[in-house]
DNA sequence: GAACATTAGATGCGCGTGCATCTAGTGTCT
DNA sequence: AGACACTAGATGCACGCGCATCTAATGTTC
């Protein structure tokens, strides 16, 4: 059993945590949407879609590195497919599934985000204490 | 100048933040609606009225020490005003400036709900790695 | 003191979220 | 094959959020 770490540590650490993080969770948001028309949450899917060699993954995979619930995902995506960065096909195996591509343009937008998104880390992301 | 933390480190810290953040956040949020009807921002307020020796502060004050935007703060008080945990009581010296004050009410529903709150930090807040 | 800028806080609005539920395809058991 | 449980993902709904704007009070300038 590990030694119980105090109660008002445990507090001040979830109290900063808040903090930082919705310091830099609001400004992405705003660089984001104001520069490259995407929410976080688009960036961060179709970030997890670049990454994957074959752009290719089902809803499932991708709920499952996301902090997303499985609507907000499902939503995220119809937005996304919405403006022509992402498909949406179906699985031949299991025709419940859906295989979600990332498209040429959503590579693009993608790369020219990336750059908004590490600015605004390198600039309000503090480093670890 | 600071030496220039990689890139990859950068956006990792920011993807650990973001995940932690939304574990704990979530179940926060979960655990003390179900237990006790407050929304995390709305513990967290009350939370900051406790602290003060004089639970009365400005709503400006209280801004200042959170994470929200003035516009939902605003309608976090009301809803607190709403569900009788809190009262406004207008500024003498400048009017158009408003007190916000914990009640007995919204002492005791604070303390019920602190319970709960280093309960699920406890159990979802990874110690530092 | 009248006109104008500024500030504190409230409010209309659109949007993204989680929860519950729905639809449709799959697996299992007899 | 037929009935029933289960799973993948979509959708109705209510709600909290940020942004822009509004209202009312305060400061400032002439």
């Amino acid at each position: 059993m590990p030694r119980m770490e105090p109660e008002t540590d445990l507090v001040d650490r979830w109290r900063s945590l808040l903090t930082c993080y919705n310091e830099v969770a609001c400004h992405l948001e705003r660089a984001l949407g104001d520069a490259h028309a995407l929410t976080l949450s688009e960036y961060e899917s179709l970030d997890r879609l670049t990454t994957q060699e074959c752009g290719k993954r089902r809803m499932q995979d991708l709920a499952e590195t996301m902090y997303l619930s499985q609507s907000a995902l499902s939503r995220t995506v119809s937005r996304l497919v919405k403006n022509g960065l992402v498909e949406r096909t179906h699985c031949e195996d299991d025709r419940r599934g859906v295989f979600v591509e990332i498209t040429a343009v959503g590579r693009q937008r993608w790369a020219e985000a990336r750059k908004t998104h590490l600015a605004v880390l390198a600039e309000h992301l503090t480093p670890v204490a």
